[in-house]
DNA sequence: CTCAATTCATGCGTGTACACACGATATCAA
DNA sequence: TTGATATCGTGTGTACACGCATGAATTGAG
């Protein structure tokens, strides 16, 4: 039997080493890994709300905010006023940001390559499914009636 | 076929998702998700230098030292001058530290639960194992020579 | 139409992640 | 023993993660 704290330190380890190696990849194409994920959401996505893309990352809106910033200054993003939403901004890649984006893509391939090879091909589909599942339980709700459930049966 | 680009973003959601649902439950008891993984660390280890407690967790040096200065003020741990190597210094957890740590454990109780009950009982040990594969593929050397290796072939 | 509730972006504060440079100590070689 | 090299902790700077509060605009109920 394994200790229970094993998945958890497990994945916080394997996000770790995927974050600092992609970090480290893309550093030379002065972006990070994180505008990495936003930048090919927004490849995805052509034209979002700020809140929509910060839903699809999934990050934090105010986190999403600041990157944009960031980005709008390098001149990869743009964003303009809502069509028919006065509260809201789109956010969309300007040229320079998909050129900047498929050159990110391919620089990426290696750690994506590397990762694919660390496991067998059968495993990768199963993998995604088994994070997915976990990210949605997580996700679900709040763990308050979780709690509740708990103590009641304490 | 699933999209090459589906496994990071799994796992980057995956991760975020426990962070986020272990920082907040763990914000009742006054100290954050990574706090959490410094003092399981520390209560797995008893007495380290700051050098292998980061390896251990793993995070950065830097990091650690500055989750440290935090974690002292609230009297959870205790640095101390190494006895035999006068540039480093060891790292224990206080009484009081591991009074809290074991609350800690308790409150984490659901958030490992939900997880394990999110996917079948027999996944988890294999989970574990594919995250430990990757984690150590991304750390095991330096992306540089592989680079090397695509752009020859390319 | 009006007013309350919701939703959007912004801004601030705290903690974490890492790189990098620095000084002090340790270690190993000549 | 001296001198080059490596290691430990510290300190600084940038970017992300999030919570929370604020103000403007939208939406929905009466």
């Amino acid at each position: 039997m394994t200790d229970k704290s094993e998945l958890p330190m497990a994945l916080r380890a394997a996000y770790l080493a995927l974050h600092r190696q992609s970090d480290a990849q893309f550093a030379k194409h002065g972006v990070t890994a994180d505008q990495f994920v936003l930048l090919a959401t927004l490849s995805r996505g052509n034209v979002l709300t700020q809140r929509e893309l910060a839903r699809r990352m999934p990050s934090d809106p105010s986190t999403v905010r600041a990157m944009l910033v960031l980005l709008e200054k390098q001149g990869l993003i743009l964003r303009d006023v809502h069509p028919s939403d006065s509260r809201a901004r789109t956010v969309a890649l300007t040229p320079s940001g998909k050129r900047k984006f498929r050159q990110l893509w391919n620089a990426g391939e290696s750690i994506r390559t590397i990762m694919f090879t660390a496991i067998e091909p059968d495993d990768a589909a199963h993998l995604v499914r088994l994070l997915t599942r976990i990210a949605e339980s997580l996700n679900a709700e709040s763990l308050y009636e979780f709690n509740q459930i708990q103590s009641r049966e304490a």
